[in-house]
DNA sequence: CGACGATTTGAAGACCTTCAACCACCGTGG
DNA sequence: CCACGGTGGTTGAAGGTCTTCAAATCGTCG
């Protein structure tokens, strides 16, 4: 990737969340109604897919399952930089290496791509583009999850965070670790636990199982996020 | 914004560092060499550049001076998302409305665009482009800093993010107030300060006025950043 | 000089972390 | 069948870091 590489596209603009995967479905569908022009691999839970400093010749696309992008501290801190869903694109960095180590959250089927393809395939490119600009907001906002807010606050915009991945429904399946969440929200698994806890305490959320939670109160939880 | 905006642009791969204005000068050099497609707009410190909420037809580059993009929450928390300096755009959002304010932190000129221009604009085009993922990754790098770092490191990064702007010169001129780089770093102004002295306390800067800052050893400091 | 805002410093308290123990779930194997 | 060990999650108590509240100092500009 020594210099010019070509980046026309025809953006759709998605009127930009800052949630996870607006119009993951369509894009999912997408992968299942076209001829997919990446080829297709499975990795499974905890399966690393590219590591930070590795050549970043490829992207990828989440067709099932869940990706984490996280970067390792010299002293064994992890941070999660962001979580993949289906219908995400996510590797297509603007550099000759991967800046962060990329893992299956589970197992997973992902469609590769070589980020020259950009170059000829308009709608590939488009898809590109949205999504480094949905990345962006999404990036965003996890500064501000991050930078201004309490330890409920922040448990609270993650789960409406997921709560947006299955818009219908009540229910949140969270696929990843407290371990995950800790890293992601900058937290301790303690703390992670807690805030669960309390949340379910105070009648925001009920669970039936560690990774299940059920939104009793949408509105109010929104009302922490923002 | 509704639908199709054009995006093609043949971009150079800048190798991507998470640094303020990797390219600033070279992008500010353009400036004057060029023609501006923009129309050259001033503002006075603290001037708003644009509201939460208003329409996004336009997005600017900063020719001089540096500009925050920050947003408040209800109860009046304040979080800064980033700062523009000489060579940056900001201001390109895959939305109808801006979802930040911008203001300027000190007097600052700026060129303005309408984000239609980037149709016919190749140069224009291919520049967002960067920016954006510059953006992307200096984002990243943020919510690092705000995840899992401590008060005096989070000040080391922030230090060796300002200076990586004058690459040549120890010194570091911080141009924005504590209040500023306490909303940015997730922090209060008191504790900024007190990492500040704890810094030079402990060899790693010395001082001339509070906004003056000397880094005695980046090597070190980069160390607690990394 | 004097006044005001910005910054620094100090002391007490809150929130989150750390360290430790306990619990729930699950597959294995006696 | 149940005992056992392992993993992941929850809960408790003590401690540390950052915040809050308060006051002092510095810098700038009239």
């Amino acid at each position: 990737m020594s210099s010019h590489l070509a980046f026309p596209a025809n953006y759709t603009d998605t009127a930009g969340s800052y949630l996870p995967s607006p119009g993951a479905r369509d894009q999912i569908n997408f992968v299942h109604a076209s001829p997919i022009a990446g080829s297709i691999l499975h990795f499974s839970q905890d399966q690393e897919i590219y590591g930070d400093g590795d050549n970043a010749e490829h992207f990828y696309k989440v067709v099932s399952g869940t990706v984490r992008s996280c970067k390792f501290l010299d002293d064994g801190r992890r941070h999660i930089e962001s979580f993949h869903v289906a219908g995400d694109i996510f590797g297509f960095e603007d550099a000759v290496r991967y800046s962060v180590n990329a893992e299956a959250v589970n197992d997973c089927t992902l469609a590769s791509y070589r980020k020259t393809q950009v170059v000829d395939d308009n709608h590939l490119r488009s898809q590109v583009f949205s999504s480094v600009m949905r990345d962006l907001a999404r990036a965003h906002h996890h500064t501000m999850l991050l930078g201004c807010k309490s330890a409920r606050e922040k448990m609270a915009g993650f789960l409406i965070e997921w709560a947006a991945i299955e818009p219908g429904c009540r229910a949140v399946n969270l696929v990843m670790s407290r371990q995950d969440i800790a890293d992601y929200l900058g937290l301790t698994i303690e703390t992670v636990s807690r805030m669960m806890s309390l949340l379910e305490h105070q009648g925001y959320i009920s669970r039936s199982g560690p990774r299940h939670v059920e939104l009793k109160n949408r509105a109010a939880l929104r009302a922490l996020d923002a």
